[in-house]
DNA sequence: GTCTGTCTGTACGCTAGCGTACAGATAAAA
DNA sequence: TTTTATCTGTACGCTAGCGTACAGACAGAC
């Protein structure tokens, strides 16, 4: 619990060669991650990218009318923040923590110097948010297409590869928030793989009990998003599998 | 309809620098657009990156199922092939022309050249690509939360506005494909866009008669996008507002 | 003109998911 | 221990959109 994470628990640092990591690393600060926390508002103006380490951040867009839905999930495989480098300096969704933990980061202006410095940082991070756009994507086809089920064992699936262990901390109710459906149709989804023996869950921890069977039960999508990121980023693809 | 489109006519090509326009200009091959063609299928290597001068093309996931959904739709103020500056290559969607006209193409490597060589080829294309990301997340969100009308409004939208003119040509079928809705879905909605006065069609050719009133029954999506679209590359702003 | 294929309109039962309402269960606070 | 707040379960009517089926309308080919 009090271990002092490393910036190399997060795949994309940990690719880094050396010599940029170095120059990095005194730009690091470690930062703590509560659930809920807010990183950027709509709009807002990056100050920081973050890479977490073992924190998950949902990358949410909130509706005029409060509703939400959940654009992409991003954990100790990514980065918070492409659109500093991208160049937009900000964003319509908002960044906010799914699951508790650390991360580090670094000033939007320190790490543009090195992205625009160094072609392999340049190529990894673009590498990285082509990633991010096929999970887009595939939530786009997913929320038209899926049922709630279907979906809920994608999200559990993409939550778990981001965090070691087969263990949620999550409501129903933030779960629901992240799909864009009703608690209730959480609860309903969430029952039934308890009673397949999938999970297991109460008052806000869900543990995967048979991970299989929750693959063959997801839709196409999680497995698109998992090859597809395998394929584009393949340092992370030992880490995820096992 | 002889005239040779210009690769001007292109909002990216238009803003860049002369220089790099005219490095590439002997690169650029002009083609034909027909509907329905297909520039590359999931998981094809990109050979090329294409300028729609006056097409519009899709980006679609199709489903094991052969449903489909539109990723984004990318007109004369964007480039198709992303990827390749991803340094991806390939991406899990497919590209296929939804209104027929021409575009300029340039061998991906080639093209990449240039990417490398010069800051503001990169950041051009790197901002096109964030907006390319917005319309992806709006996609997703407006799949979750919207109605066929709302969405039928906001598709209608962005296709008009990479189009000259306020004619479309396209199916009722085609737009089915692109929603991922059936066919009769759409029919019920334009039906009702009709009677209001909005839209007129007979057999593949919709005109939109009141595009004020069209804009106040979309969804918030479109306006998102629109003005994201327009933060991002205001060289685009003028000739869509007009 | 006739034929044929494509496009559009309509209808009808079905289901997933919504909105709403409320009740039981569990953990934390008092 | 009792209270309180938070989570989870269940129920019920409602609607949007689906699957399916078929009929009319129009355009181009013959």
């Amino acid at each position: 619990m009090s271990v002092t994470p490393s910036p190399q628990q997060n795949h994309l640092l940990a690719t880094l060669p050396r010599e940029i990591v170095e120059r990095l690393l005194p730009h690091l600060e470690l930062v703590d991650m509560p659930l809920g926390m807010v990183l950027y508002e709509s709009g807002d103006t990056l100050r920081h990218v973050y890479f977490p380490t073992d924190s998950i951040v949902s990358l949410l867009y909130v509706m005029e009318s409060g509703a939400s839905a959940e654009i992409s999930v991003v954990g100790n495989d990514g980065v918070i923040g492409v659109a500093l480098f991208m160049g937009g300096e900000s964003t319509t969704s908002r960044a906010i923590v799914q699951s508790a933990g650390s991360a580090y980061r670094v000033l939007g202006k320190r790490f543009k110097e090195e992205f625009n410095r160094h072609g392999e940082m340049l190529h990894l991070m673009l590498r990285y948010s082509q990633a991010l756009i096929t999970q887009m994507a595939q939530t786009a086809v997913c929320n038209r297409h899926h049922s709630i089920d279907q979906q809920l064992c994608r999200w559990l699936l993409l939550s778990l590869d981001r965090l070691s262990g087969s263990q949620l901390a999550m409501t129903q109710e933030l779960i629901a928030n992240m799909l864009g459906v009703r608690r209730e149709g959480v609860t309903e989804a969430a029952g039934k793989l308890h009673r397949l023996g999938v999970i297991d869950y109460s008052r806000g921890l869900i543990t995967v009990r048979d991970r299989e069977q929750l693959e063959s039960l997801s839709c196409e999508c999680y497995a698109v998003v998992k090859s597809e990121t395998d394929r584009l980023l393949p340092c992370n693809a030992s880490h995820l599998t096992h």
